[in-house]
DNA sequence: ACATTTGTTAACATTAGCTTAACAAAAACT
DNA sequence: AGTTTTTGTTAAGCTAATGTTAACAAATGT
């Protein structure tokens, strides 16, 4: 998706702000909103339905946490992502847990590139190509977020590599990964391992989950199947 | 707190009476959730952490007054608000509600507007003192408001570093939350300090906590798990 | 101003998990 | 069948990531 298409709306109560990071947006292509407390941000959401809201916590009228509060609650918002905007030093327990969903924390002072980046983190996020935290796979539930493999009610603890590798192979139940797609994508392009690297992981995954599940096409890769 | 984010279980033997209250209940925007007997009562309870249960005392299987006194006992409960219901001339003696800790009694036959203003009431209660500041896991009690963590009874004072750094994992227990994240939500994203920083402060929780609770995903990050 | 508590760093110890090498087994090919 | 190629297995080393400690700096309290 590109930056054309992407609507944020900006809510801070300080004019300046608004300015300093409307130009910043705007300047990447994004369509820029803005609102000045809480309450305005909803109804305004509400009309325009963007992508991404970032809410500075402190407000007048309303502030950022009851607001997202209530976007959270609203069946048309519920969807949106919003990032909080805090002062530097604001103490995060004013902030942490108050479990109203926010996707992200932008601290102040607001830098563009740093603002520019997470705000491409979070609609990448968005766009479904990372998130998809949890998969389940017949009695197997992969769970990316909280990095655990969960096997006939069973948490398996999975060391980085094979939880990668399992990871991968889940993600297309059937498809069989040659061993040059399986490098790039766990070990990444510019580090070079032997070949029995992946086979010494592979028989690590099988022997957690009590094999059967990972089959061998030989001279081709390998595939996870039920 | 918008009641959006209140929860009520209601609980009584008669399905009437639990389907009026939940109507004007829901109409107000409350979460509410419905048991039909004191046992039922606590198993979902515990699983849900309402902020508010009103009982009705005369219950088969098991009563509002027994069922009280099970919540007032169970350290994950005991801070929940719990209303009885009774009938209009039910002797007060009889109920020794107040004994087992209730908060708030309603008679019936309930009227809505009694019923919403008392719960407000109610509810103004908690957020004035106690909770909504609090959270509960395990046998671990964090506040936010006053900076203090209760672990087996014991009152633990910790720093801000440690306290946010706990609080951060806590907020949502399993997730793993790598270097990066942790960096960003506790110190900021201008600040930059080494990276053993975060493991001492680590060190220094799971000294506190007696271990166990944090647990370590090499190459990934940390996260909070019983 | 001093004492105490927190936060950070640096240097070193430890460990988990990654990689490898060497060999065994199984397919695949002649 | 024999040979070659590919994969499985094992255990031992290696390395990067984390744990640990203590000393120092910074903040906070008295």
């Amino acid at each position: 998706m590109s930056p054309e298409h992407i609507k944020i709306l900006l809510v801070d109560d300080e004019p300046d702000i608004l300015e300093f990071m409307e130009y910043n947006l705007k300047k990447e292509g994004f369509q820029t909103y803005t609102a000045k407390n809480g309450q305005e941000a909803i109804e305004m959401a509400i009309d325009i339905k963007p992508h991404l809201i970032i809410l500075d916590i402190m407000m007048p009228v309303m502030d950022g946490i009851e607001a997202c509060r209530i976007i959270r609650n609203n069946p048309e918002l519920k969807n949106v992502m919003v990032a909080f905007l805090t002062a530097r030093n604001e103490d995060y327990s004013q902030i942490a847990g108050f479990d109203v969903g926010a996707d992200d924390y932008i601290s102040k002072p607001i830098k563009p590139r740093v603002l520019i980046s997470r705000i491409k983190a979070l609609l990448r996020r968005v766009n479904g190509s990372v998130s998809e935290d949890l998969v389940r796979i017949g009695d197997l539930e992969i769970d990316r977020e909280k990095y655990t493999v969960t096997h006939n009610e069973q948490q398996l603890v999975f060391p980085r590599k094979e939880f990668e590798l399992l990871s991968l192979l889940i993600s297309k139940p059937g498809k069989v990964f040659g061993r040059e797609e399986i490098m790039t994508r766990v070990w990444g392009d510019d580090i070079i391992v032997g070949d029995r690297t992946i086979d010494v992981h592979i028989r690590k995954i099988r022997e957690k989950l009590g094999d059967e599940s990972i089959k061998t096409i030989k001279g081709v890769g390998y595939k996870f199947d039920t």
